[in-house]
DNA sequence: GGGCCGTCTGACAACGATGTCACGTTCACG
DNA sequence: CGTGAACGTGACATCGTTGTCAGACGGCCC
């Protein structure tokens, strides 16, 4: 800046005020300005700048989300990224992999780093210690789960609702046994999938039976083996509810293995590519993570830009998308 | 800090001390200041410390790629920042959409954020403007497409061994009318497996049909809508080479309208998540996308050390992963 | 007891920019 | 022709931090 003021001939502060387009240089000086600022190639030093600015904001959106490579998650930061570009706002992303830990420290950092908001997906059950961490941090919106220990932002879709939706269609088609694969069971969001599964059951006057009921699943090939399990058994599941993307994706390989892909129906929680070419085409609940990312977008960005009402909890509906696997009938 | 620097009756450069671990602190003062910073929820602010240092590193890496919400990005994106952790770097992305313009603009954004690097999968046909944005910026790596107009290190797979193998693959079974969709033809990698598509032929004395060449496809309807068409010809394809992976997609939709999947061969370009779920299961050309992340993020983090050798190509090796889709034979 | 050295600490300038304010011109007006 | 407002520009302090250097202090040696 000082080569681009001495070139123009000009003062440090006469740069800055071409730089940034502000009105009272005259139209020789800026002309000379903008010369010098071709000439030397000077890209003005966007932290110094924050440092000094009044309304000081970096223009960093801090994102984190469960594994960047996961189409959920990667759908949430597109949408993200969507919401932020028009406030001149950059994303910076991590994934969590669901260590508690390692939140706390990639939270910790982008505050350090001073983010203008942060969205979080979060792998702790508690987030007591956003609170000291928030205090006088960033605006903080909270997708897919709901914040507990602390009082803030949400976006996420009911995941009751969701399983409900998934458990009562499997049930209205005559299955009585309907396997359910599940997530980490210390995970909030998961056990409210199982509630609703549950549920869906109860409202028929009928009891999932334990049996049927595996939680702690964590990969694909973690819910294959637990599904040719629960196909061995002595009076095996018709139906089966997998409770998250790559659950399903499980469930399908090992139905493959056994020849019965026709023949147990399955119902997938999260929607994802392709799911409507395979065959049977997968029948799940969807999330519409677009609007989910959107809403979470608008809701920190009205913070950053000083909204101040209560929080706000938004839930969004999962709607059945039904294509065929979830429509198989139970054996006569 | 000033406000720790009181509460523990210091300097302000013994609080800097302390906070950044250096030596020749007493216990006693270290201890007072600690506990200053913890009462103080003090956290030392990056930028300014980044501004002030000798050896300034911003501990950001720019990432730019086709589009975050694609598993190939995404995969992509993931790798590096697993590359990156380790370098106490976060990292940010964002997606080009095959826009050339926003590609600049975003470049000229993360270099007046003073990223300490960037790993690009430019959607620009050549990289020219570059050469002054890089003068004295971040050193860069390319990923997936080469630079043009401009040296600098890249890592990308051969497209056109990768076309190569899946057209001779097809053409090895006794296919004689392959088809091929191929994204848009400005974009040198897609010139590549174009012109390994042809090259397969070529090695066996063949000329392929341009009438079943189809290139500016985006969009799996895209794709989708002309195998339609290739298939509504007088003598249609008995085989078909998707040049991208939701080309695939969109020529599985097509084929399934018209119950073809079991008879038209299928090979597609870039493994995704259930191609092996497929009926029948799709074959693809898989590239290693982790190792390509990775090994960017070495490149990146070399030159960010200081490395100055000549700019490296890494050029990686494509696979054939044969699952079905790509072994059904031509009509008798 | 004087001199020297090592240890610990703080004062000050600097990183690259912007906010504040005051100064010098120009020009319309009475 | 004097006055004052409007305009254009620059000097200086400042943002939050770290590099440099100097000084205070205690202990050791001769």
């Amino acid at each position: 800046m000082r080569d681009v003021a001495a070139l123009a001939g000009v003062s440090l502060k006469t740069v800055s005020r071409v730089v940034n387009g502000e009105s009272g240089v005259s139209a020789d000086v800026r002309d000379r300005v903008a010369a010098a600022v071709l000439r030397l190639d000077y890209r003005p030093n966007l932290a110094a700048s924050n440092l000094r600015r009044t309304v000081a904001r970096t223009g960093l959106l801090g994102a984190l989300v469960q594994d960047l490579s996961n189409s959920y998650s990667a759908g949430l930061l597109r949408a993200l990224e969507d919401g932020a570009r028009p406030h001149r706002t950059a994303v910076l992303a991590a994934s969590l992999d669901e260590g508690i830990e390692r939140e706390r420290e990639l939270v910790h950092d982008l505050v350090s780093r001073r983010v203008d908001g942060l969205v979080i997906m979060p792998a702790s059950e508690r987030q007591d210690y956003l609170v000291t961490e928030l205090r006088s941090g960033p605006p903080v919106v909270f997708v897919d789960r709901p914040p507990r220990g602390i009082v803030a932002d949400s976006v996420m879709v009911d995941h009751a609702l969701g399983a409900r939706l998934a458990a009562a269609h499997l049930l209205e088609q005559g299955h009585r046994r309907v396997a359910g694969l599940f997530h980490l069971a210390r995970i909030s969001t998961v056990q409210d999938r199982l509630a609703g599964y549950r549920a869906a059951h109860e409202a028929l006057g009928l009891t999932p039976d334990p049996g049927l009921v595996v939680t702690d699943l964590s990969t694909a090939d973690e819910a294959a083996a637990a599904v040719l399990a629960l196909l061995d058994l002595a009076d095996p599941p018709t139906a089966i509810f997998a409770g998250r993307n790559i659950l399903a994706a499980g469930a399908v390989a090992a139905l493959a293995e056994r020849g019965l892909r026709r023949t147990v129906a399955l119902v997938g929680f999260d929607d994802f590519p392709l799911a409507d070419l395979l065959d049977p085409p997968l029948t799940v609940i969807r999330q519409d993570v677009g609007r989910i990312g959107r809403t979470a977008a608008e809701m920190v960005f009205g913070r950053i830009g000083g909204d101040t009402q209560t929080p706000r909890q938004v839930v969004i509906e999962p709607t059945l998308v039904t294509r065929g696997s979830g429509e198989i009938p139970p054996p006569a």
